[in-house]
DNA sequence: TTGAAAGCGCTAACAG
DNA sequence: CTGTTAGCGCTTTCAA
């Protein structure tokens, strides 16, 4: 049961070691007699011989491994991805790069050992990053010879691949279609606003539709905390200490939205009767709940099988940053009312 | 910005490699003089040394890599978990695994390419496999020697280690609940039940309960499709064109029941009122479904810590095969009407 | 078309 | 208390 080796090969198949391993590579600048071929595979087969990657990345200086970094719905907390968005965005990756023939090295960031470590220490090929995280910890990233994919954050780098969406035009779409259904006293609920994050973005769309409509902000509408389906639902309550007279909500991610609405219904109230939602990102269980949810979409796939697909090109020679942007939609449901049925204005 | 390796930080501190290993390591059957451990120390400090652990498990045989293998929700599917269920357990195990100093090595099952080989071939430290797979790929696993955990599976085995939860009696309970509620025409919804999965036994437990009340089962209410919403979607119309007449329902997941709330309201049913259901997991969306799901709850974080601890203790000699089996109860909400205010019985 | 040999970065006897 | 040395399993010049 010991390890069977590439000399065990060589042996069984009477060559050396080097011929293996040219037939195991398929390297190109050698070429090998089909009948040595044959007898290597032969010998791989009997001996049901595995490589040992690691071995191989010593010398090769590939790991065929991509470091991904998940964060924390909370800092300190346990938990990374209460919100399913990252389990639909991990199974993307996951599955994208394991059809190249990549692995995935999977970390929440540790606050005291920052993740440049993981990566320099297990020589990934490639690092996705997902979410805002303080620029500190992403510089040192710099020293590192390694594509670095930074996944749903606006920091400005020249070296960084970014993949993302147009946060601010899906803050537009939601709350410009609010208006266009007749609200006017629109809330903004959101987890808290972070300098390069997603939010902030949102969040400017959301003014940008308001100011289309000659509308401004008004800071009693606006609703911050932790993306977490508790916060929302505590918002409703908030919303009735704060005596406002919102028609309609945009909340900043659809364990938002469902929260609020559950949240509401604790008081009595209905959506969309009482109050309008309209939602961010299309998880599966935006349809899930009761309304379902009107809300932005975005393809969450899509996001995980590019930012996969920057690493293969980079290391595929590809140079230079890449920044893609994905498109956002929006996707009728069940969570607004028309109060103006004639209403909808021209874009 | 090349790599710094070991042997610069030996000549920094002016001593051999060996000793810089020593230090690193804190090899305890070494004595280092205090003097040359600060040297080694600044020695690291100044060249910002990391070491590599490829090379590291190369000697060594430990890689502190811990595979995890979580299933695909339906053969040949591009995505792992849908179902949030996965996400939970994979952010209790990451955070364990990376507390104990673990790195996590993630993949679907590849059906080409078993999981042995991702195993052998990044030589892991232990493999924790979620989940049901014919055991013919699980056999293979025995020509390892690494330490394997099967989460939620019953094959019968003496090497590998396994945790779950009391899958039948959390089937019993659920059915138990409803029949107490005056319920006696109670379907079962589920995705197909696998020779050695967790439904076979929540099947059982569904049988245990109809039998502790005189009842025995209906074939027409069992509806065994996917764990997947849609399916359960679907199960409220084919209730309909069954003409059957439960007035209540075992969903073997939550994800289930909430689809089978909304397939129901499609209908213009009603939950509770029209069809009592009870789900399985008590996930985080259960409590965000309306009405909220009353379900059997297990503590999915628990089940992924054992996982890791179990893998953990092998790697510390712990011998043995272990086997961990966690407690499940029911949580009540609102997704059931009781027919029958006097009708419990007791156990 | 094949092989010998030098390393990749690190650990671990074994000496000293 | 510290250093020499021999690998771990594999790739890759370079020579034959």
């Amino acid at each position: 049961m010991k390890h069977v080796n590439i000399k065990d090969v060589a042996r069984e198949a009477g060559v050396s070691t080097t011929t293996v391993s040219y037939v195991l590579n398929q390297t190109p600048s050698q070429s090998i007699s089909p009948e040595t071929t044959e007898r290597v595979w032969q010998a791989v087969r009997t001996l049901n011989y595995v490589p040992n990657l690691n071995a191989r990345s010593l010398t090769s200086q590939k790991t065929n491994l991509i470091g991904v970094v998940i964060p924390q719905t909370e800092p300190g907390k346990e938990f990374m991805f209460a919100n399913p968005f990252y389990g639909e965005l991990l199974s993307a990756i996951e599955y994208t790069a394991r059809r190249n023939g990549y692995h995935l090295l999977l970390s929440g960031p540790d606050p005291d050992q920052s993740y440049i470590n993981i990566a320099r220490n297990r020589s990934v090929d490639g690092i996705i990053i997902v979410g805002s995280y303080p620029s500190k910890s992403l510089n040192e990233l710099h020293q590192l010879a390694v594509p670095v994919v930074l996944v749903d954050t606006y920091v400005k780098d020249d070296v960084f691949h970014t993949i993302g969406i147009d946060d601010r035009l899906g803050g537009q779409l939601a709350t410009r279609y609010l208006l266009e259904h007749g609200h006017r006293d629109i809330a903004f609920v959101s987890g808290s606003v972070s300098e390069q994050g997603v939010v902030q973005k949102r969040f400017m769309g959301y003014m940008d539709a308001l100011n289309e409509y000659g509308l401004s902000m008004n800071e009693k509408y606006l609703y911050l905390g932790t993306v977490s389906y508790d916060f929302a639902q505590s918002v409703a309550e908030e919303m009735r200490l704060r005596g406002n007279r919102e028609t309609a909500a945009f909340a900043t991610a659809d364990i938002l939205g469902m929260g609020l609405i559950k949240g509401l219904r604790r008081l009595g109230r209905r959506v969309p009767e009482d109050l309008s939602i309209v939602g961010f990102d299309d998880l599966d269980v935006a349809r899930m709940s009761d309304p379902s949810l009107t809300t932005i979409h975005q393809n969450i796939a899509e996001k995980g099988r590019n930012a996969v697909q920057i690493i293969l090109d980079a290391a595929d020679g590809v140079s230079g940053k890449q920044e893609r942007i994905l498109p956002v939609s929006i996707v009728e449901r069940d969570s607004v009312a028309n109060l103006a049925p004639q209403g909808r204005i021209n874009t």
